[in-house]
Order: structure tokens, then sequence, then C-alpha cells
DNA sequence: TATGAATGAGAATTCATTCAT
DNA sequence: TATGAATGAATTCTCATTCAT
């Protein structure tokens, strides 16, 4: 019972969590981190301001949270999705599909994220993934030899651009053609 | 006379701009916007915080003018590397390679600049530049037909990201090699 | 209960507005509204400085506000006097009686009002009551014809002269005394 | 000849002091004594803001300047022209005519004087001048016995508060009406 | 005398955080 | 657990005054 209950609590508790976080995540998204206030927040959640400090301890780490929660979840689905495929052409093709993609379908986590910690915090375990994907194409011929970890960096990078891009409504293309030319222009080059 | 006096003047005026700007620079790269303040970039430049309002009208407004004037700087210094090339390829390794010294050179700036607008702002005409040279060597036959603005904006991405893992720390290889790989995987794609 | 629940909190809420205007007449019957500071009113009301800004926007908004309560009070205590009684003379009489009155019972208010707005806003409302007394009793015989609106504005600069006096001390006779002067000159003129 | 020369720096002194006096009451009248900055009233002088503090010793300073050198200008006329009358009827016309058509000429300084000083300074001498008047009236039986001082006081109050109606453009008689009317109602009473 | 750049104390306002209920 | 009133430190910006030239 106590276990139960204790359980029963937690789960409760994870659930505000992430209510909180949803509310938060938009509020950030629209206003950054400065710009957000803690009753934006509160007001958002339909929670009393008082209360979003039972749950998380300062500001900093709803914000910090929010993050972490977004980034688990592309990592998540960019993992499993680059096993779901064989080759290394579409191994990066499904890495830089699902980054978009999330994009397009969580944008208020992308601008927080490109606009405060875009380019300082990395999901390092996403470029182990994707440099891991590169070094098992090198050693099976699919590749010619090259620093897998600089180049994963870079796919990762022109990922992010691209992403900024559509979000910011520069690009024109539709989403899948977006996609190709990138990934085109990652395996060919444009020599 | 007379008119050497307002130069003069004019000219003293535009240096303690240039000091404050330095040392805004500093606070700004290690604070971000919203944690400088003002009172910090006084003790900076070594002068009240009053004397910073009869130079510039606004926190903003300084950390504007800190960001134009560094933009200012690396446009003119890029386009003239790029004339200074003949070949596309020499062009667009010239392009790199100003992005990246200047940034090593000047830490301060990029920081900023990586940190507050690297994904919102972008030096249009550097874009602009880079696109025309594109467009030029395809003409000319020296790469294939691609989307030239598309290629540029990736082409800056790759580099912002470069400068990015370099001023994190995260590259091993020095500035060069950085750079040649860069160009040679833009060149030659990794196929 | 809920409804109840509500309205306690209005009526809290209106208990402390009421604190606020109370302390922050006193200081700006002191020092004038750009003299006092926030600093000021929040310690005579013992309440933190962010605390006002819990019930009021801005210091405009508490000196307004201040304004507003003492003029409202003196309107209706003005208005209901002048009706309880029949002929011209004693109406204007009670009007005058009823500022003067009010203003030795309330000296922290008035103060700000002569000092600040005393020549500038006229609680247009007590304008119009008097008039409208004086036009009633041209038609009734009671006095000469005259411009009434002009005549009622006379009336409150010579109302308002004389709160004045007393306030500074300048009058050596008791109120009484000072009213009936007042009404008799207006009554009979000096000639 | 060193006497010469101090004359002279004298009388230049007090030329800029003028100078200053006649643009620092401009800036007053429109913004206030707070509102108003040394530097505004520097440049309505076509002065630096240091120059001024050689005149006067502080912004209080030169503000209540302003407000004397004004005050002694209407005393002085109001006084000439009291004597020049005859009888107390037209002497009391000539005071409150001095008064409002001075307001009239001289509209920035009347605004501060009303929005500032009016209730709370009082150009004694001016009081002094009226009441002697009065008194010198009632003695030859010119009009009834009152109390001098305070009937003083109160023409006083009743001519302000008609120049503050005509300067805010609440009157809609001519000048000379608006006297006559308050001069009529001074001798007659309204009963 | 005249200047105006520099100063720095001081003001209004905001908001993360606490705590009594 | 939930609340939201209260707090007060922190921040931006202003401007009277000084002083070296």
């Amino acid at each position: 019972m106590p276990a139960t209950g204790k359980t029963k609590k937690k789960v409760v508790s994870a659930l505000r969590c992430g209510e909180i976080l949803g509310s938060a995540r938009k509020v950030f998204a629209k206003k950054g981190f400065a710009g957000a206030t803690m009753d934006e927040i509160a007001a958002a959640s339909g929670l009393a301001k008082g209360t979003l400090y039972l749950y998380f301890k300062s500001k900093r780490d709803v914000y910090l949270k929010t993050l972490q929660c977004g980034s688990a979840d592309v990592l998540e689905q960019a993992k499993a999705n680059m096993q779901a495929n064989e080759g290394l052409r579409d191994k990066i093709r499904s890495f830089v599909a699902t980054r978009v993609k999330y994009a397009e379908e969580n944008r208020d986590f992308y601008k927080i994220y490109l606009a405060e910690f875009g380019n300082v915090i990395r999901p390092a375990s996403i470029d182990k993934a994707l440099a891991q994907a590169l070094r098992d194409g090198m050693e099976r011929g699919e590749m010619r030899q090259v620093d897998a970890d600089g180049v994963a960096f870079t796919i990762q990078d022109m990922s992010r651009g691209l992403i900024a891009r559509r979000l910011l409504g520069w690009s024109e293309k539709n989403m899948e053609d977006d996609i190709d030319c990138l990934c085109d222009l990652i395996w060919r080059g444009i020599g």
C-alpha cells in the first residue's frame, strides 16, 4: 500500500511536471528565457505561481527540463529511425528527416532550442549514434574515409541550419525536397 | 580651424564609442544580453554608468552596435578575400577561412554572435556574395547545377558550425586542417 | 461560499488600497508628486515597495487615485448638503461650508489638491450643481441676473482661496466666521 | 577704471541673468519644475549647461528667481495703476485688470505661477497695497466696514481664478467683460 | 568667462522566490 | 498539496552638479 501510494504519487507528480513543461515550452518559445516570467508560465499551466516551486526548484530548472524533455524525444526517434534503415545513405537521410520533421511538429520547442542552446548544448548521444553509423559505413566501404566525428558534427550543423531556415520561412521548397537536397549535398558534395 | 575642432570632437567621440563597444563585447560574450548589466559594462570600460548613456541610448543600443560593428568587419574581409581568388573552390575556401579565422581572433564577438543571433540574423550580404560566386561557378561549369541560395545557406551553416565547434574546444585538429576538411566535404560530399 | 471567498478577497484588497492611499496622501501632501518617492510611500504604509505595485500600476496611478478618492468624497458631501437646504443663500453657504470643513478635516488631501491640481482640475460636477442652484435661484428671483457659470466658478475660487488661507495659517478668525464673511461678501458685495 | 569695469561687468551679468530667466520661464511653463531639465534651459538660452551655474547656484535657484522676477513686475505695475486712480472702485478694477492683462501678456509666467506656487506664495506686498486701498476706502465711506485683509485676500483669489479660467480657455467672454463682471460681483455681490 | 564631458546618486519598476494559510 | 500576497534585491535610465580645459 505505501509502496503503491508512493508510486501513484510519483505518477501524478510526473504528470504535473509534464503539463507544466508543456506550457513552459510555449512561453519560453515566445519570449526566450529572460523574457518569460514565472507568472506567465503559471498562468499558462493553470496553476498558481507557488505551485511551480513544488515541482521545479527554480526558473532555470524549468527551462533546462524543458530542453532536456524535448531533446530526449528527438534522440529516441532519431536512433530508432536510423536503426530501421540498412544502408548508410538511408540512415543519414532518416537522421536528417527525423530532426526536420520533429522540428516542424514541435516548433515551440525548436524555437527555444535554436535561439538559446542550439549553439551551446549538443545532444551528444545523437552525435555518437550518427558518428557510429558513419564509422560502420566506412568499414563496409559505403563511403570514403573521413573524420567521422567531424562529419557527424557537420551533418548536425547542416540539419540544424535547414531547420532554422524552414522555421524562419526562408525556404520555399517542401520539406521532402529540402531534405533530399541536403542529403544529396552531403552525399555528393557540390564539386 | 573650427572644422578641425568639430572633427576632433567627432574623433574623440568615435574613440570612446569604440572603447565602450570593446568592453561591452567582452561582457556580452560572457553573460549574454540579458545577463549583462550596464554597471558591468561601465566598470569594464572604466567609465561611469551615466557616461554610457552619452554615447548609446539604451542597453539594447549598445548591444546592437556591438554586433553591427563585428558583423561589418567580417563582411568586409570575407568579400575582399573572395574577390582576391579566381576559382570557385578557392573562393569558397577563402569564405570559410575568413570566417573561421576572424572567429578565432575575435572570440568575444563570436560568442555573442553565436549565442544570441547566430540562428536568427544572417548578414544577408555575405550570403549574397557567396550565392553569386556559386552562380558564377555554375555558369562557368565549375560545379554541378544546384540551388545556389540553398547551398550558400548551407555553407554558412557549416562554417558557423565549425566555428562553434572550435570555440567550444570540440575540435582537436588545427585550423587549416579543419577548414580543408570542411571544404573537401563541401566540394566532394561524402559519398 | 466561493462567492464569499471572492468577496472577502476583494474586501481585503480594497482595505489594502485604502491603507496605501492613506499613507500616500500624507507623503504627497508633504512632498508633492515629484518630490515623493515610492520608497517613502512604502515605508509609510509599512509595506514593501513591490507590494505597492500589486495594488497600483505606477506612481502616477497612486497619485491620481489619491486625488480621486478625496474628490469623490467632497463631491458627495457637497451635493447632499446643498440639497438639504432650501433657500439659495443657504445652499451657497452649505457649499462653501462643506468644502471648508472637509478641508480642515482632511488637511493632507487638501494640501495635495491645492498644491498640484487646485488650479487645473475642477470637479466639474460640483460646479454644475452649484451653477444649477444659481440658475434656480435666479428663476425664483432670489438673486439678480448674472452669468451663472462664471459666478459658480468664482464662488469655487473664493472657497478654495479661503481654504488655502486657513490651511496656511493666515486666518485668525474661527471657521464659521470666515465662512460667514465669505458668504456675506458673495451675497452683498463690498459696495 | 576698475569701478567702471566692475559696473560694466555687473550690467553684463544682469543682462545674462535676464536672458536665462526668460528662457527658463518658457521651459518651466511647459514642463513644470520637476519636468524641466537644466539641459533644456541651457539649450533654450543658447548657453552651455555649465554656464548656467555661473549665474545661478542651482536649478531651484533659477526657478525661484524666475518667479520673483515675474512677481516683481506685476507688483510694480499693479501698484502704479492703483495709485493712478482715485475712487476705490476704480482702484480695485485697476488692480484686477492689471493682473489679468499681465497674465494674458505673460502666459508663460502665469502658467508656472498658477501651477506651482499660486497657492503657496503670495506676493504679500500686493495684498498690502490692496488692503490699504480698502482701508482708505472704508475711512472715506466708499465701502461698508469689513475685514480689509480678508477681503484683499479674497479679491486676489477671485482674480487668480479668473486668470486661470481665461488661460485654460474656459471663458468665452472678452477680457474687459470678464473683468467688469468680476468687479461688479465684488462690488455688489449677487443678492 | 564659457564649455560640455563625466559623474554617480537616486528613482521607478520588475519578478524570482518564500511562506503563512 | 496548492495558493498567491508579500518581499526586496536587482536593473535600467535620468539629470543636477562638477571641473578640467
